[in-house]
DNA sequence: TTGCAAAACGCAACAATGTTGCAATAAATG
DNA sequence: CATTTATTGCAACATTGTTGCGTTTTGCAA
C-alpha cells in the first residue's frame, strides 16, 4: 500500500464516479463496471481511493454510503470532507455542494472535529418534472 | 396498523431507548431484550415506534442506523427531526442534543426540506478519560 | 527486455444486517 | 367470554460488506 498502482479496475472505478453527477454506492459502481473485476475488487478499489484522497464518502439520510470525486482536493493534501450533501427525496440521489460555513455553538465539554451536514429535498432536475 | 397495541416486545424496546443517554441500533436493542421476543419483532416494533412518533432514526457518521427517544415530541403530532446529533469518535455513541437554527443558502432550483447535522468529536465522558 | 518484490486480484466462504410470507398467538373492545 | 385483527415466531431469503489465500499483474530496476 506504499506505493499504489494503476489497474484497469481502479481506473474503471474511479472514472465512473469522475463522470458522474451524483455520488454512488458500491452496488451501483459495480453494476457500471460488471465484467471488469470482481465485487470484492471494487470494494478494496474504494476502500484504497479513499485513502489516497482521490474520493470520499457520503453516507446518505438513509445510511447508504456513496462515493463522490473529490473536485476540491488536490492531490495529497488531506482535508476535512465537511461541505455539505443534498440528498434528494425523489430520484435519491446525493450530491456534493459548495462549502458553506455553518456556525454551531456546543458546551465546553464538548470537542469538535468535524461537521456532518445533508440537507433533503427536491434536487434541480426532479423539480422539473 | 390502523389501531396499535401494547406489547411486551414493544414495551420492551421503547422502555430501553427512553432509558439510554444515547441512540441504540436494532443489534443492541436486540441484544438488550434479549428472551422477550424475536430478532424480526424488534424490526417490525422499530418501524411502528417511527410511525406512531414514539421514536426517531438517527443515521451515524458511518451509516449505522440508531434510534432514539423523541423527549420534546408530545404524543401524536409529526415533526421534523431536524435538530443536531453528537457521534463520538471514541466510543461511538451518537446522542440527541439541543435544537439549534442553521442558516443556509442554495440555489433557486434546489426544494429544501430539512436538514441533518451530525458533529463528531469527542463526547464528555470520553473527554474525561 | 527481463526479472523481481509486492501490490492487487479472483474466488470461495463467511458475517452482519435487513426483508418477506404465512400460520399461530395475543391484545383490545364490546 | 368471544371476536377481530394487530402482532408475533420462524424459516427462508436478500443485500451488503469482510477475510483468507493462492494466483496474477504492476512498477521498477538490473
Ligand atoms: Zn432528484
Ligand atoms: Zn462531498
Ligand atoms: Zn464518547
Ligand atoms: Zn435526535
Amino acid at each position: 500500500m506504499s506505493n499504489p498502482r494503476n489497474t484497469k479496475a481502479k481506473q474503471a472505478v474511479l472514472n465512473e464516479i469522475a463522470n458522474s453527477s451524483f455520488a454512488l454506492s458500491q452496488p451501483e459502481l459495480f453494476e457500471r463496471v460488471k465484467g471488469t473485476c470482481d465485487r470484492v475488487t471494487v470494494y478494496r478499489v474504494l476502500d484504497r481511493l479513499v485513502t489516497e484522497n482521490k474520493i470520499h464518502k457520503i453516507v446518505n439520510i438513509d445510511g447508504t454510503i456513496n462515493y463522490a470525486h473529490c473536485a476540491s482536493c488536490d492531490e495529497s493534501h488531506t482535508h476535512a470532507h465537511d461541505h455539505l450533501h443534498f440528498s434528494c427525496v425523489k430520484c435519491k440521489k446525493i450530491e456534493c455542494l459548495e462549502e458553506q460555513l455553518i456556525h454551531v455553538k456546543l458546551p465546553d465539554t464538548y470537542q469538535i472535529k468535524e461537521l456532518f451536514l445533508t440537507i433533503s429535498g427536491i434536487c434541480p432536475s426532479c423539480s422539473l418534472s
